[in-house]
DNA sequence: CCTAAATGTGTGAGCGTTCACTCACGGCGG
DNA sequence: CCGCCGTGAGTGAACGCTCACACATTTAGG
């Protein structure tokens, strides 16, 4: 808990303007950097740009991150363990499985809504971040355990084989993640929170597809 | 058809050593960007690796290119057409819906461990190339196109809106893009075709979402 | 309580490097 | 002879990052 960007989720819709007064600098940073890479692309997006949207000068970035490359690492992997937290702390919250899928994908709507840029920059950066660390504290282990112990009580007829539920994650997640990624290239329309019935279901279905055939909800 | 990479997809696993003899330049280029693309990002190659790694000198680049962005905007857009093309075709080949997503999801599985790298490159750098076009010769419009025949034919039970027919069509793509993401990040081991079966039921039951619940397939 | 040192924050010109792309030259097939 | 392909040193521009300086706030000592 140290640079773990403590003042990125706060004031909805604001600092948008350049030089806006708004938060400390190190947010302004942050925020200002979170739009331009989601515009742009990191690489494309120039420490000069994020300080000029921030308001300060180039120099004043380096106060408060070590390289552009931390700043956007520390972004991303932010967002990517809040997500394990996420998906964890509603799975643990509900025992039926009905009540845990909604309330994982509930919690994930949400919390993309709340700060889409931030959201959409995991979304669309994973592939660049993804393959430097692997450790536990990622949002597709967290929703593999949900699997797994559901499983294991029984409440998704499966094998409790590693493969199968690496496959079933995967298949659960995609549904989420795709309407997500459809909403971040304008094919659908946010926010998230408009599909999460729609999602709960697909998930759901998805989750059963080991089950015997034609077994009623 | 001009530029659109008619070297590509052919001689499976071979030019990977530096020098190969194999192919065109033309070809050798293209494949040593792909490969060098997926491992490092596409910012992150330079046009000096990527003519090292086809054997030849950077300015021969420049003979068979107009820069390094339409090298790879060029064989982002020909795998996106490539695709749309497979799909249409594998819905129009089958009257039933479970052999249409059975023949969709086999036809794309086909074609991503045909040319992993190549299919690869398409799945990591969608956010980088999509932005820029909005034409009907994409994946995603011809998946539905295929659910909304599907509804219009009573296959598939749900209302034939336009945005009910883009959510049911991220909700179907999402298993099998996801699948192939994990495999991408090391999560599932490859190849894609061994998930046809567990996919197609997967996409099978996603799209059977809005009919009346309990229903047996 | 005053002062001085230390620490934290902001500045922007400038540095060194890297990279996409060019171009003059050379060989080769038609 | 002309067009095509390949070459690689060279170029101009852009970028990440540094640093000497300035100002504000906090800390320490007599």
């Amino acid at each position: 808990m140290e640079h773990q960007l403590k003042e990125l989720p706060h004031d909805p819709a604001a600092v948008r303007g350049i030089t806006a007064a708004n938060g400390s600098t190190k947010a302004r940073l942050e925020r200002a950097a979170i739009q331009l890479f989601v515009q742009k692309g990191v690489d494309a997006t120039t420490t000069r740009e994020i300080a000029f949207e921030a308001g300060v000068a180039e120099g004043t970035l380096y106060r408060h991150f070590k390289s552009k490359d931390e700043l956007a690492e520390g972004a991303f992997f932010f967002v990517h363990s809040h997500l394990a937290a996420i998906i964890q702390k509603a799975g643990a919250n509900n025992s039926s499985l009905s009540d845990q899928i909604s309330g994982v994908v509930s919690a994930i709507c949400d919390f993309a809504d709340d700060d889409w840029d931030l959201f959409r920059f995991h979304l669309l950066f994973t592939h660049h971040y993804l393959p430097r660390r692997h450790d536990d504290d990622n949002p597709v282990t967290a929703v593999e355990q949900l699997i797994r112990m559901a499983i294991k009580d029984g409440l998704i007829l499966a094998s409790p084989e590693e493969e199968t539920v690496r496959l079933m994650s995967a298949m659960a997640l995609g549904p989420i993640l795709q309407t997500a990624l459809h909403i971040a290239y304008g094919r659908l329309i946010g926010p998230m929170s408009a599909y999460k019935s729609s999602l709960t279901d697909g998930v759901h279905r998805v989750l059963s597809a080991h089950q015997s055939q034609g077994a009623p909800l």
